[in-house]
RNA sequence: GGCCCGUUGGUCAAGUGGUUAAGACACGGCCCUUUCACGGCUGUAACAUGGGUUCGAAUCCCGUACGGGUCACCA
């Protein structure tokens, strides 16, 4: 059976040349981790700089592990997060299909060509269960490295199950190239005779992924540091295959502290448990774009990008080679930004199912409650807990009336609230100034300073130290009779 | 353990042989102020380590330490 290259370039004529196209290619577990998503983000911006392509390939191939659902969660993700892929198994595209379980078939005759050519062999040995087992027979004393063509293909021919392992020169040194750590070179006897297909007939992620690669046009591969050290026996299968060398873009973990990686068995948070604790899709975008790159020259100090300045400056040479460790905090202030330059309208939109949590009162104004919001939340998590005493004056200390800033203990207080009361009362028209300018010009009246006046007004109606807005917008949104009651409660307290 | 990679303040990081070693988060102080925020100003704080090379090293070379990755019919 004489097998011919050009029958296998299947791909020839259906991509454009000279055009970069990326691919992001996660392996559906249902969980879209903060690397991962880092990951797509970058492939997705070294596209779209240079007007590529961008492709989405799920990576199943190992037939143990599948779990349902699981690509749904990266649809989700991509889409909220703007990441619009152009081929993939739900759009199409010129290479599909672009699920791995889908292209079975094609695995199989690239293997075998290795074979034909003497750069894989068929192998019948025993399978080795995990790292710990390592059967730790060298390359040298594998059996099966030895046996010819013919005898192989009696052996398939008898029904006996094999594997196809590449077969790695003793001698030599292979280099790879990647575009943040430079040139790596490894003696070619450190690498092992890596499985190409398994037992059932499925390839291994690492020969799927120079198959589908180059079938795929793709012009970059970006993924984990992790798969670095694998990274020179792909140049030696690029080369068996008489194949150009793809871009390759290894990026360095996102961490959890100095020496974890962010893992969903640490309880670490994923994209949807990020939004689920009130981040905004932008910012946990901002964010995690600037964990491993920066940018450089006159970019070099600023930090909020929309995606468009991220896909106009992103740049290879930004991404960072070591380690970055995932802060909160970090987060939380990009977080607190992105909420703050919201307009009203739409800070009152993403706000107000956090507000009605707990202001269930239909009287009280979102609107309202969300403007005094907007400046004092860094998640949207923050709020339900902050708004709790519209609905019900909470039980307070009296000690909270003592304040020495303002010139307050119970005394003061009880004097400020009890002179207050018919002031309030006559306020005919409740709106934010009016209650303003007559609080104000009455404190100015009993020649005590404002803080005097709207200290213990505010402990009053919200009973709680901290508070979003002062006791003028407070008294405002609870409506003129509700403040009454509240201050009048207050005094019975004093006395 | 072998091989590969990394190491600038607590964190993210700029820096590519000559800088008072940026900037941001966090933290402290001050101002503003009707609490808390917001905003403004300001402060503490770093080149892992030892040798070279050089007139000069955070930047180049070698060693050491520490950390990570990998050594699966997982990706």
């Amino acid at each position: 059976m004489a097998i011919d290259n050009a029958y296998f370039d299947i791909m020839e004529g259906k991509i454009p040349h000279g055009k970069t196209r990326t691919r992001f290619a996660p392996s559906p577990t249902g969980y879209m981790h903060v690397g991962n998503l880092r990951t797509a983000l970058y492939t997705y911006l070294i596209a779209r700089h240079d007007q590529g392509t961008f492709i989405l390939r799920i990576e199943d191939t190992d037939q143990g592990r599948l779990v349902e659902g699981a690509t749904d969660v990266i649809y989700r993700t991509m889409e909220e997060c703007g990441l619009e892929h152009d081929e993939g198994p739900d759009v199409g595209g010129p290479v599909a299909p672009y699920i791995q379980s889908e292209r079975r078939d094609t695995y199989g005759k690239y293997a075998e060509l290795l074979c034909e050519r003497g750069h894989a062999y068929y192998c019948f040995c025993e399978k080795t269960e995990s790292a710990e087992d390592t059967g730790e027979f060298e390359r040298e004393e594998n059996p099966c490295r030895s046996l010819t063509l013919d005898e192989a293909k009696a052996r398939i021919a008898a029904g006996e199950p094999y594997v196809i392992r590449q077969r790695i020169p003793y001698e030599g040194t292979t280099t790879f190239h990647d575009a943040s750590f430079g040139d790596v070179t490894v003696e070619n006897k450190t690498l092992d005779d890596q499985v190409l297909l398994k037992r059932d007939g499925m390839p291994t992620y690492n020969f799927a992924n120079v198959i589908d690669d180059h079938l795929m046009g793709i012009t970059h591969v970006v993924r984990g540091s992790e798969y670095l050290s694998s990274a020179p026996k792909y140049n030696l299968l690029y080369e068996a295959f008489g194949w150009e060398v793809p871009t390759y873009v290894h990026c360095s973990p996102v961490m959890r502290d100095a020496q974890h990686k962010m893992s969903k068995r640490n309880g670490d948070p994923s994209y949807e448990d990020l939004k689920a604790q009130g981040f905004l899709t932008p910012a946990i975008l901002n964010y995690v774009a600037l964990l491993g790159w920066s940018p450089r020259g006159e970019r070099a100090e600023q930090e909020f990008f929309t995606t468009e300045e991220l896909i106009e400056c992103f740049d290879l040479a930004g991404i960072s080679k070591s380690p970055a460790i995932f802060d909160i905090e970090k987060l939380k202030y990009f977080n607190a930004n992105y909420i703050r330059s919201l307009s009203a309208e739409d800070f009152c939109q993403v706000a107000a199912p956090y507000i009605r949590q707990s202001v269930k009162n239909e009287a009280y104004d979102v609107a309202e409650i969300a403007s005094l919001l907007q400046a004092r939340c860094e998640v949207l998590t923050d709020i339900p807990e902050k708004v709790d005493f519209f609905d019900s004056l909470p039980e307070y200390d009296v000690a909270f009336y003592t304040n020495k800033k303002s010139k307050t203990d119970a005394a003061v207080s009880l004097d400020m609230l009890q002179k207050v009361l018919p002031k309030l009362e006559g306020i005919s028209d409740w709106t934010v100034d009016a209650i303003h300018d007559t609080l104000v010009a009455y404190a100015e009246e009993l020649g005590v300073k404002n803080a005097t006046l709207m200290w213990p007004l505010r402990i009053a109606a919200a009973g709680k130290l901290v508070t979003p807005g002062g006791a003028v917008e407070i008294c405002h949104i609870l409506g003129k009779d509700e403040t009454i009651r509240r201050v009048k409660a207050g005094i019975a307290k004093l006395s």
